[in-house]
DNA sequence: GGAAAACTATACTGACCAGTTAAACTTTTA
DNA sequence: TAAAAGTTTAACTGGTCAGTATAGTTTTCC
């Protein structure tokens, strides 16, 4: 059954309980407002024990964010099969949804609040959740293109638009304004008005494209 | 000539240094990161005295944040008389050259960083900064479709979307990178680009109008 | 079963830092 | 010019926290 020998397998259980109570406690607090006991204490592990698995608050943070990049899920993954812009708007509502999510706003404040401190962890967030991400919209809108459904010249700024168009208002709100979070309705609006736009704009039928969208007002539901 | 007894001018004078030093180096340092040593050194005062100015490090952060957002200039006082495109491209750039300036990034930095701690600021940045330029973009729109040259119901969507074709990718790129800072050339693309998308689909007349914006492409002189 | 590894509990060190105190000195006011 | 207000210097308090040390307990391995 294990293919792990007992004491190592401990140590990897212990590790990600560490790893999963780090995240809380920095998310919460900050970096310099999260204490090395707390997140002991929230690992269920003595200060002794943690400093045991990671030398020092320093690493331990930069082992946190590093693993974190590989939870960033892939929600572009074409589903397809039912039209263009029934694909966007399954694309938009799964991308607001992961994004707009308490703990994950968290984890953008805390990145951006210690990025002068931290610049590689910039990077690594840059490169695997919005880069990783862009690239998924990128490959979809190339793939709409040579089917002659869209138009455009340069896909990053195509997807940098998409993105812009749906979430950049919202999230901006959000990230300074914590304790008024976001609802799916008011969401909605944006995530509505953005399509509309981005079909105006890249569209090569925009009329009947803003048409169908209309058509398909009601959310769907959330997947996460 | 002077208004004021001297005792109360200088202790005006006095608290804009303390202000002006607190701002660098809490941008720099992070809220936690400075110390009030390091605030009283850098202007060249001593701790009891910044401390007879403001009782706490906290209410000193405060004062600090309030005191920014009467800084927050009016980029969108409308020049007119060259035309809506050129009007646009000219509030674009004074936008972009604003908010992509270092200090103000490393302010934007600071407050997501403690927006968790001090939520009355983040909601004071958000009304006094992009809630009133929003409103000054939202005036120029509506003068723009009363004169039948835009198209749109909702002149708040159209004002984000402005925002956020233009200035949302760079400036999220800004935020997690500081180390590599964009200058006006990459700036460029963005701006001109989001300007396109932007009069593809509310311009009245998006073709003429977007030719006209391909006739401007030259940068304009920097206003800041 | 017994040795080795990992863990707990608890207490400690040393640095840092917000905020204070008190006595000497300088500027402003009247 | 004298007292009132404000400032400086320099040292100090008290609390917090990263990281360590010790001695004893449990778990794993062979």
């Amino acid at each position: 059954m294990n293919a792990l020998p007992r004491r190592q397998q401990n140590r990897l259980n212990r590790e990600r309980q560490i790893l999963d109570a780090a995240l809380k406690v920095f998310a919460a607090m900050g970096y310099s407002g999260c204490t090395m006991d707390a997140v002991a204490t929230g690992a269920g592990v003595t200060k002794p024990t943690l400093y045991s698995y990671f030398p020092s608050k320093e690493s331990l943070f930069q082992a946190m964010m590093l693993g974190q990049r590989d939870l960033m899920l892939d929600v572009f993954q074409h589903p397809g099969g039912k039209g263009m812009v029934a694909d966007l708007v399954a694309f938009a509502w799964a991308y607001a949804d992961t994004v707009m999510r308490p703990d994950m706003l968290s984890l953008a404040r805390l990145i951006i609040g210690e990025v002068q401190r931290f610049p590689e962890i910039g990077r690594a967030y840059q490169a695997s959740g919005p880069d990783h991400l862009l690239r998924g919209i990128m490959r979809y809108l190339d793939s709409q293109r040579d089917a002659g459904r869209l138009a455009f010249d340069d896909a990053e700024l195509a997807a940098q638009d998409l993105w812009g168009l749906i979430l950049s208002a919202p999230r901006t709100q959000a990230m300074y304004m914590p304790d008024a979070p976001f609802g799916r309705d008011r969401l909605a609006r944006y995530v509505h008005n953005g399509l509309k736009v981005f079909l105006k704009a890249y569209s090569t039928s925009p009329d009947t494209d803003v048409a169908r969208l209309a058509a398909l007002t009601p959310l769907p539901d959330q997947v996460i």
